[in-house]
DNA sequence: TGGTAACTTGACTATAAGGTTAAAATATTT
DNA sequence: AAATATTTTAACCTTATAGTCAAGTTACCA
């Protein structure tokens, strides 16, 4: 229930607002971490006075949470689902398309939900519990079934599908690692493509697929 | 040079304290962040006084770089030299072991490098620049002579790199994710063979080694 | 054994940060 | 145009935390 206010100026306001607070408030949780940002801080990326985001998101923990859920909600979309009738190597190639994309285009969501699980997903344990378990769930058990078939090599569907959320993940969440590494500034358009292509053809050879 | 203070009484004090305070704040510091692990917190964990820990170490400043010294430390041993006599099979091979290896045994310090590098590399940005550069550079260069000589398929030796590197380190920086998905408690003995071997297979294969 | 250096610790201080309040400004509605 | 609702903002309050200090204790050494 995304509350839809009526679309009068004040309501544009708010929604403006919100969007710019959430998006500062992301870098700074990104680059200072939860304690680290300050309200403050926060404010001067948004370039609001501190109290209006206070009048906006009762108090530091509330952005927080909203920032997480726009995070989810970015995992929701990026996820990319597995269609059992294409088969195997179709179904890897959008899956591996699909996360390299997010990690591109939304790296910061991606940061974020990186720390939130190396701090001990204080507040994914529920996530991970229940959505995300049953989903690596359901797709574990297609690939299997295309093992069990004979469509594909032998491997832990788990372990494949960690195999492919790091190798996306990397990119987007140490960006300035490969960047610098590649003595690099930034990605460039050419690199999705890229990156996709490599992690495609690696992964499908290896899954003997190619 | 690691100061060996003459094996005194006071000499082992020190260094037991010293090694009991890096733990802790190693723990601290990936589970709080740095602005979010207090002294006291670090102090506590620790099992001493808030004032010794800063009579260790002049301020929390330089606890953090100490726990960072430790971390590039690990990094350094288990990065896992690659050997360029024994062909790319076996070079790979222990690599990733080595690699594994590391995540399994020293997952803390893998979260701090993580953690690090996500947050845009503050104190890591030299170290990156300079040694990991020229290590990833001298590796590239192998695995594009072996590529040329035939002895492996045609793939982008950085992306293979980056790919080996995010894969292991997965499952020290996700371990809560890897392991709550699975519905299990902890690792194993097992585990660390077993996704080794998973790894070993499916990456050969990938490079056209099996 | 007396003096010095290393260590321990509770009490204290300064400051930064989250959050509150109240009053002013702006927008909306009737 | 008056009344009401929303938004903006400065000033203020409270608490938590990094770091200091000084007084004590323990170990070392001549």
């Amino acid at each position: 229930m995304n509350e839809v206010k009526k679309e009068s100026k004040q309501g544009k306001i708010r929604a403006q607002s919100e969007a710019k607070i959430l998006e500062a408030a992301q870098e700074e949780f990104i680059l200072q971490g939860y304690k680290g940002a300050t309200v403050q801080s926060i404010a001067d990326r948004a370039g609001l006075p501190k109290a209006n985001i206070l009048y906006y998101f009762k108090n530091k923990e509330n952005i927080y949470h909203a920032v997480l859920e726009h995070t989810l909600d970015t995992w929701d979309k990026g996820i990319g689902d597995i269609d059992p009738d294409q088969g195997p190597k179709i179904a890897i190639e959008k899956f591996i398309a699909s996360k390299v994309r997010m990690s591109f285009q939304h790296s910061s969501s991606s940061k974020i939900y990186a720390m939130e699980i190396i701090q001990g997903a204080q507040h994914l344990k529920e996530f991970a519990r229940t959505y995300l378990r049953r989903w690596v769930r359901e797709k574990a058990a297609l690939f299997q079934h295309w093992i069990d078939n004979g469509e594909m090599v032998d491997v832990d569907p788990y372990k494949l599908i960690f195999l492919i959320w790091s190798t996306t993940q990397h990119y987007a969440d140490f960006e300035i690692q490969v960047l610098t590494v590649m003595n690099r500034a930034e990605y460039e358009e050419e690199d999705q493509e890229q990156v996709t292509a490599f992690l495609t053809d690696i992964i499908l050879r290896g899954c003997g697929l190619k």
